[in-house]
DNA sequence: CAACTGACGATAG
DNA sequence: CCTATCGCCAGTT
């Protein structure tokens, strides 16, 4: 359970700066396995509390918040405002903006 | 080992 | 823009 794809995802999400939002592609991408973008939700539900991981700042490639409303979708977007992150009127991040990308390293 | 599950992604219509 | 499908992966049951 270490050193594996799902500790490369968590590791990859903590990395993640504040103020800036990835995609489920662009982390499994990055952590190895460009389609284990489902993995990647489940480590979050899996252990996002656990090891303290800004699981907010995960979004799906439509640049929105997959979480449904009243089931934390609110309190995402909220915390995403906080850190800077703006939503357009279709609640969709501007990824031009606040994307994170490796080159952000 | 088989079936199921999940905050997904890409494609097709 | 929407729904329907299929694909992919790892962890559970």
């Amino acid at each position: 359970m270490n050193d594996s794809f799902s500790e490369r995802v968590k590791d990859f999400i903590k990395k993640i700066p504040k103020g800036k939002v990835a995609t489920y592609g662009q982390i499994a991408t990055y952590s190895g396995n460009p389609r284990a973008s489902r993995q990647v939700a489940w480590i979050l539900h899996s252990s996002s509390n656990k090891d303290n991981l800004p699981w907010q700042r995960v979004i799906n490639s439509k640049g929105k918040i997959s979480l449904p409303h009243m089931g934390g979708y609110e309190h995402q977007k909220e915390l995403l405002e906080k850190e800077g992150i703006e939503f357009d009127e279709n609640d969709k991040i501007d990824f031009k903006r606040f994307l994170f990308s490796i080159n952000d390293f």
